[in-house]
DNA sequence: TATTGTTATACTCTATAACTATA
DNA sequence: TATAGTTATAGAGTATAACAATA
């Protein structure tokens, strides 16, 4: 970090991602912050349109939201006319979450949207760079995925900590 | 994202830097949880060691947080003996911030961690890609937090937006 | 009158548990 | 008994505004 103006709390990797990491987050949800539940929402609908997820719970689970948060959004989302719930034929327990024809076209449409949003937040790159750092990232991205990236990301630092002698307080 | 058992936005590029910066944020979060805070208190302790900010009000803005919250977060910090705010002689409003020794040592050791953190998320590289990928990544954040980040992440959204047409509903 | 830091209040999110209907 | 979805409640975190001391 050293100087540029904001925090980090490392060697400027942290604060790097974290500056790409925000502006990506803060187009995005400005893509999308008419809908119910702003990205939430959107990552919702990307669901039914692609039909991703068998259920509400296997929904949840993947865009990483508790259930009872989905209940409401999925509330406001049918209210609006963006997905249904469909009764599952083989479980009556289940509910299907289907994209109506609005949901679709909005889909297609903010699809757009996010490439331009990925070339800005690589603004500062020339294409034959940003095609070489997107592909680097991707792989990083795809090694912590696989690895049980929470176990390891701590493990790392508790062995660190253990090694502390004398303590420090 | 598409089938990598996490869900995105995009094109993969939102995903794989979320998964990136979680991975970064959490271990960050494990190696200084044992402060009042966490990663912000270890945040106000690095700018009281590196005397970066000559009173709160800039402290917090430095960190962004509000100035309500590091009032809490200062008397916890204070409590432990992190830090000591001391009257500014030149405005007897104003408080600095200043590390004690114990928030010194405690700085020294935590800086060793945050390498290794660093090394362990980006562990899908080898050493010549790590290098190559660092310098790039530093070079895209510098752009983007040069030239208005906030501003322009959300006008390029904004003009393509207002391009929708005929609209969606 | 404006600013620094503090305190008190309200609001938003999230997490937890309890409830129903099915299996 | 276990599971899918819903509802209600409590807690954490955040934002807002009012306040006292000083400029």
């Amino acid at each position: 970090m050293a100087g540029r103006g904001e925090a980090g709390l490392d060697g400027d990797l942290g604060w790097a991602l974290g500056v790409l990491y925000r502006a990506f987050v803060k187009a995005a949800e400005a893509a999308v912050d008419d809908l119910p539940g702003g990205p939430r929402g959107y990552l919702v609908i990307d669901a039914a349109v692609r039909e991703l997820s068998p259920n509400q719970g296997a929904l949840a689970q993947r865009i990483g939201i508790d259930r009872t948060v989905l209940t409401y959004l999925l509330d406001d989302l049918e209210r609006e006319g963006y997905v249904e719930r469909r009764p599952d034929p083989a479980d009556r327990r289940s509910r299907r979450i289907v994209a109506t024809d609005k949901g679709r076209t909005l889909w297609e449409r903010r699809q757009e949207v996010f490439r331009h949003v990925e070339r800005h937040v690589l603004g500062g790159l020339d294409e034959s760079e940003m095609n070489d750092f997107r592909a680097t990232l991707l792989r990083a991205a795809a090694h912590i995925n696989e690895f049980d990236p929470v176990h390891n990301a701590c493990q790392v630092v508790n062995e660190l900590r253990a090694r502390e002698e004398p303590p420090v307080y």
